[in-house]
DNA sequence: GTCTCTGCAAAGGGTTTGCAACGCA
DNA sequence: TGCGTTGCAAACCCTTTGCAGAGAC
């Protein structure tokens, strides 16, 4: 898979960006590319400490926060007060989430682009940013 | 302003489902009904405090949550774990979010449907529900 | 009169922070 | 060696809940 890919090139702008390369946020890292779905900080501790990881929580959300800080990762509100996280290091996409598995489809962005450009017109608002998710039921899931 | 408009078809909205309108919950709604941005609970509760409503900030809590389950609101995460509220008894559409001033627009949902066919032919998805905010400058912040 | 709603305060729980030890560069 | 990072646990603070009294219908 192409994991280990995007997860060289976010070594890289971890680095670039003066961040150190350490072994707790490499566990981090790899365990949520590994994940292809929302998790929450909890989830993700608890695999990292099954796998004998030895990463603390706190350790967890301050790099959840490091990674999205860097554009790898992006955060959605997944249930009463808590967050889910995704590694997402792709420039900008979208997202079509399957509502049974979890399974998150990268969605790109140029179509939300025309739609963005007839709105600025339409509504005199000179747009900076969007967020965009879809829900569904994955191909699997039918 | 046509808020009063909407506010009495929430009234009827309220009625149709057995839920009793109170005092309360209406200087709630009328409150966000004035307030045409994201606010939080707190936020809200101050307000409505400042004016002598005499609402405790659990009702307003609760009343939030009815309002969202009755579709005339919608919630979206504003802070550090804190979320924001909107008043939106519009059936289904989307926002342009200022960045300045807060200010909100109702977006109409149709060039979105019609990027969420072609997504669903593209990634076999069965797509049922997507959220789309866009943020930006609105005109007279620029 | 019944049953929902409210207010208050306390509990709950996800997230953040302080500080000393650690370890990458 | 210097300074960013970690772990632990306590602090934080938004949100929810329990319960008795009030109020809508």
């Amino acid at each position: 898979m192409s994991d280990t890919r995007e997860v060289e090139a976010l070594r890289a702008e971890l680095t670039a960006r003066d961040y150190r390369i350490t072994k707790q946020r490499m566990k981090i890292v790899a365990e949520l590319a590994s994940v292809r779905r929302y998790v929450t900080a909890r989830e993700l501790h608890a695999r990292l400490a099954r796998a004998r990881a030895g990463v603390g929580l706190a350790t967890v959300y301050r790099t959840l926060e490091t990674l999205q800080a860097v554009g790898a990762a992006s955060a959605r509100p997944v249930a009463r007060g808590e967050m889910g996280y995704l590694f997402c290091p792709v420039a900008h996409h979208h997202h079509a989430v399957c509502t049974k598995c979890g399974k998150v489809e990268d969605v790109p962005c140029r179509s939300a682009q025309k739609f963005e450009r007839a709105l600025e017109a339409d509504l005199r608002f000179r747009l900076t940013r969007h967020s965009l998710d879809f829900f569904g039921v994955c191909a699997r899931c039918s």
